[in-house]
DNA sequence: TAAGTGTATTATCACTCCTAGTACACTTAG
DNA sequence: CTAAGTGTACTAGGAGTGATAATACACTTA
């Protein structure tokens, strides 16, 4: 479920915490399961516990999960996060393109790359 | 011509490098165009040679200027870099139109998107 | 020759990441 | 109730990086 990459510059609790909001935003954790226990996935990736702890942290403060002390952790609903997510990534997109145009590339030139992408544009595709 | 943000979480060599990048890729600094002498940007940004120095070398490094001792630090031929930077965004764009998909977007959402940001797409932009 | 240039070295400080160990409060299964 | 499992907090220390400071050397050019 979680994987490591030592040779990553990023900080192993960086790396846990993207992983895990991956794995929330595309529904592979659902709603309300429950998190390992930070021993357990300490266990399990041979890795400090306070490690896990500073991961669980930050996805609690980001929303992604939420504690019940005693108890566990566990996946908070989604809606939200992945309405989120998908306004950073069209300001991403929007981002690339103006550099892209600052340096001699064009709108249309994106266009015809993601129309290359579709998987069904083969059809008449204008309403 | 260089600023810092000293709030920034980026270290300062890897923002000045960024800067200078910017620069060259959009012909800001032309071609041979000689650049700060480091003690001179140090002096100016009110920061250590040093830094000054490890940024330049990693502008070396990645071959977006040349040296030449005693003389300077100058703007490489800025061509190819151009067009390999191209092929960085278009990557960096598959990639996120890839994660929007995951998370339910539509390749035909971000084209339109795309073509909210055209200047000139009000007349007919299909051939 | 003197000034300006890149380059290299050593030392030091501050900060972050990670580890290690310990302790405490809460919840739940037995 | 008790024990095990849970989150949480704290202190300490090692390792690495970023930045500073000071100095020195070789090269180029006016």
């Amino acid at each position: 479920m979680i994987v490591l990459d030592l040779k990553d510059a990023r900080p192993l609790y960086e790396q846990i915490v993207e992983r895990f909001k991956q794995l929330i935003l595309r529904g592979v954790l659902s709603e309300d399961e429950k998190l390992p226990s930070v021993r357990t996935l300490a266990m399990e990736l041979a890795i400090n516990p306070n490690t896990i702890q500073k991961a669980y942290g930050e996805l609690e403060r980001q929303e992604f999960i939420y504690t019940v002390k005693g108890r566990g952790n566990f996946v908070s609903p989604v809606g939200r996060l992945r309405e989120a997510r998908k306004e950073e990534l069209r300001e991403q997109m929007r981002s690339v393109v103006r550099e892209g145009e600052a340096i001699g590339m064009t709108v249309r030139e994106f266009v015809e790359l993601l129309e290359q992408m579709e998987p069904e544009g083969r059809k008449e595709h204008r309403t």
